[in-house]
DNA sequence: TGGTTATCACCTAGGTGTCAAGGT
DNA sequence: ACCTTGACACCTAGGTGATAACCA
């Protein structure tokens, strides 16, 4: 029945509160998948000629046409016996790129932690009467450690790494296999991968090195009835599409260096919405309400639900 | 601002509420999956002979060794090329039975309602290199309407229906296709299951209607890689092994009828907490405790907040 | 010093039975 | 008279950044 010290220490800071100071800005894009946008997906390993295209049929608030890299090569899947023109749009590319100018930061945690924002694709040019699965998976973009520098808010080059003896752990999505009509019907979206800086996880989340850079891909394969896809915990080495995009790159972190990335993720995260500013903590206003209420703590308790409902 | 009229009525009616008469039971059973017991699994359609074997390796709370029907018929899949002698164990079977006893009733809702129990089972006798689909559907027991007498607490045929122009729908266990191996190393828990009373329900919910008979069946499936399984609405008409099990039988409501049943769903199933009696209503505890805290509502809420965790 | 970890208050998301109102 | 519906209080389950303790 004791009071916890840290909940009265919490609710003390929360009445020193700090001021808001958060700028009004495009609400959703992360929040509402239906709200698409056009984005390049450049195919990795790229063996062929690329069209790079111009895409507008969809609406754009800020129209921003960009290059789009198809893959147009006849020599996936180890066969010709499908029109190969599969292409892979990012959504929601710009609230990446609004984090990518900053300096995208991920946290990683022990348990394993989601990243925001998520890679939501749209995948085009699969055949819709095979099944494929898709995947994603996260490299390192150098062999660096960097370090976060506060006054200059810049990371710099701390050191080296070999990333060379691991392999990637491969997230494969939920609704794997699935037939590619379907896939491409839908928004792909891989939410739920966690991050983790656990080595020795178990969970089958992605296992990823503190201050280092890296960057999402996402892979599409068809299926392949002699291999348990559902369990591999790594690529097969062929008939796999690989596409990364430069805006999806981050640096892993325990606990965020850049305050932008922060105020950024806060602002944007539903998950976070509790330490965005106005209102921020409920005990300064249940401490407020409660001057008024003195002698009722019933209509006190009660007007205090509906409030905060 | 305002008071809700609503949340007002409905503590004053928690302030009256009613004494416990929660029975003293056994805890857990639904909610620690690792406990587990052994049932038979009875399958359908049985061609073939079946070996009524006894099963004690588990040690159970109450010993009670029943029967296990295993499906020992060498037609299945078409092909003799495995050992065919697929088991499917029901697990939580001590909670059915209890249920099945007083007559066990499942809410129906257009949104769609969980089951509760949930119909967990465990696999044997698959090939642990092959993969399997498993799925659960739910047909009728019989062709009667029923109707609650609450005077008797007993069902009573009330008229009759023709369920047989409709196909029930499948609900494919979302791992599904997944390796003969990992499915019996698991349990395989159906708990996402919802059922609806929604005739034109496009959620992919189990449509039933209410004040019928049902039993639910669970489905093993070699995979078929010429069928895109993962989207079918009902079962295909060869190569399936289906189970089902007299204890999960149920009647479908809308509203519980059984006021035994409503006690024993809230003793058990962890999301109907906020109605188990002692403490029910954090109105009543807050209101007492306001009383002590007249001066001080700051307190008063970091108390409350502490306790209430 | 600089990075990591566990715990916390605060959210989102959604599964319960209750109740009053609606429907047939 | 009997069944269905929708809003609601109350939960479970779990995703956030803040914080302080910890560690090398």
């Amino acid at each position: 029945m004791a009071l916890s010290s840290r909940a009265h220490a919490f609710s003390v800071e929360a009445l020193v509160g700090r001021p808001s100071k958060r700028k009004l800005r495009d609400p959703r894009e992360e929040a509402q998948p239906e709200l698409l946008k056009k984005e390049g997906g450049e195919e990795e390993e790229r063996r062929s000629s690329a069209a790079a295209g111009r895409k507008s049929e969809l609406p754009e608030k800020r129209s921003k046409a960009e290059p789009l890299a198809t893959t147009l090569g006849c020599n996936s899947f180890g066969s010709l016996e499908e029109k190969d023109i599969i292409q892979v749009e990012l959504q929601g590319s710009e609230l990446w790129k609004r984090f990518h100018d900053i300096g995208t930061e991920m946290i990683i945690t022990k348990a394993g932690r989601r990243m925001f924002p998520s890679v939501r694709v749209k995948v085009k040019g699969l055949d819709p009467g095979k099944q494929y699965y898709v995947a994603i998976d996260v490299v390192p973009v150098d062999s660096k450690r960097y370090r976060y520098i506060y006054h200059s808010s810049q990371w710099m080059i701390a050191g080296n790494t070999d990333h060379s003896c691991i392999t990637p752990r491969v997230y494969i999505h939920p609704d794997s296999p699935c037939s590619g009509e379907t896939w491409m019907r839908q928004i792909i979206s891989f939410d739920r991968v966690k991050l983790t800086n656990n080595e020795m996880d178990d969970k089958g989340h992605i296992i990823l090195q503190s201050m280092h850079k890296y960057k999402p891909r996402v892979h599409v394969m068809k299926q392949d009835s002699r291999v348990d896809m559902s369990r591999i915990q790594s690529l097969p080495a062929e008939g796999v599409k690989t596409f990364s995009f430069k805006e999806t790159e981050f640096t892993t972190v325990t606990a965020y260096q850049n305050q932008q990335i922060t105020k950024l993720k806060i602002d944007r995260n539903p998950f976070a919405k509790g330490f965005r500013d106005p209102g921020r903590s409920r005990y300064y206003l249940f401490y407020i309400l409660g001057l008024l209420f003195k002698n009722n703590h019933w209509e006190f308790y009660s007007l205090l639900k509906t409030i905060t409902k």
